[in-house]
DNA sequence: GAGTGGTCTAGACCACTTG
DNA sequence: AAGTGGTCTAGACCACTCC
């Protein structure tokens, strides 16, 4: 999938990147040489410097050429989590995931999550509750609110492996965007009950309400993480419009 | 500044958009309209485009159009930060900031800022302390370590104004991209020195280092929130080349 | 079938960096 | 002066949506 040529471009370049045939401080072939290399038009290569240049791999520069900025030290700190990516990485990883419930309630009993999803009080949701354990120690818990009719055959099986890929793989649609939102907050009864006494109780609570790309919402989303062993990786940049 | 054609037609569109001429859920005109509103040709269009979907303005569909998905209740939410773009927006905000205390030490002395800014430990370090107070009370507190060469008349009058401003506008320097960093901990001796004593005694630390657009490393930062009182929001795809 | 956005091309001119 | 990236154009063909 993604048989277009400047993702193709990208892949390669990135994973040349990370693989560390092009290390952190040193340029990348010219865009003329690339579009050599590669049998493209130059707006084709820009196209895939562009991708590596929002993603952190490059920096480039005006008459000089384009910089690998990419430093694995920085981004395999990847710990616990979380940039939108990873929410699907998080569930391949070694955690184990356990269903604490999954039931139907109408929307108007969240009233946050009814609007967040743009839906009527009346509104069916899937809510589920679940764990996601390492070592027998429950690490996060997830709670979701998913709109009942976009995924009837939603079962506890499914719950367990990744949502995501039924939604994409079995349902064919396709996540696009989310808003998100981190806070830091006592931890509730339920959450006792569910990550058992800890020492501060407090979990970090990131927040998101996930988009196809039709613009439907579908998700809204809260992983509360152990306050102590919280960490979010951020790469941003500047000027990108603004 | 910023005159080429893709950003006046972003800035004249994402206006629009928050002025509420063109609410979520409406349709931009198409890219041919908008090519002919603009006297531009369509690649152009498609660029300032592309950054309104990179920037959460809009959700660009094949077949239908350019949906407003913008929201100005998700946005506006911008209580306490902090994406990229606001650190410096809460440094014009209702904050007085207090310069704590502003020395001269060599990189040495901090080898996790050292490595982080990749210097020498010889290398001579502005270390910067500032509270953001508001209505007496301690806020935000923000430690920065900056390369000394790059910035040798720092003063405290600076510091207390907007270190970016001189960076940019005093300097000529360009301010380009960071990596950031969130987690939450226990407060220490000096912040709550700094803080005074507050419930929970935690901060929502978000650590950053700020690159110049030659892709030099200039300042660390690390800007610690009260944690009851953190909130960072942020907007982000999946898919852009990956 | 008409209208939409997605990809790609070949070429142009410019601004910046380095010798 | 030569090489680099930044912007912009005019046109082509495709895939998708909606009537």
């Amino acid at each position: 999938m993604n048989l277009n040529k400047y993702n193709q471009i990208y892949q390669s370049l990135s994973s040349d990147i990370v693989e560390g045939h092009y290390k952190a401080g040193e340029t990348l072939p010219s865009e003329h040489k690339l579009l050599r290399l590669f049998g493209v038009s130059r707006e084709t290569v820009r196209k895939a410097l562009s991708l590596l240049q929002e993603n952190g791999y490059i920096q480039k520069m005006k008459g000089k050429g384009s910089v690998v900025i990419y430093n694995p030290s920085t981004n395999l700190t990847v710990s616990h989590l979380t940039s939108f990516k990873e929410v699907q990485m998080q569930q391949t990883k070694d955690y184990t995931t356990q269903v604490y419930s999954l039931d139907e309630i109408p929307a108007g009993e969240v009233p946050h999550v009814q609007s967040a999803l743009d839906v009527e009080a009346g509104t069916l949701l899937w809510q589920l509750i679940r764990q996601r354990k390492y070592e027998g120690k429950t690490h996060i818990v997830d709670m979701d609110y998913l709109i009942h009719d976009m995924m009837p055959g939603l079962t506890e099986d499914i719950a367990r492996g990744s949502i995501y890929e039924y939604i994409e793989e079995r349902l064919g649609h396709s996540i696009s965007y989310s808003h998100k939102e981190i806070t830091f907050n006592p931890m509730t009864a339920l959450d006792i009950e569910l990550f058992g006494p800890v020492t501060p109780p407090y979990t970090a609570n990131v927040k998101s309400v996930v988009h196809l790309s039709d613009a439907t919402p579908f998700q809204y989303n809260v992983s509360k993480h152990l306050a102590s062993e919280f960490k979010f990786i951020d790469f941003s940049r500047r000027f990108t419009g603004e």
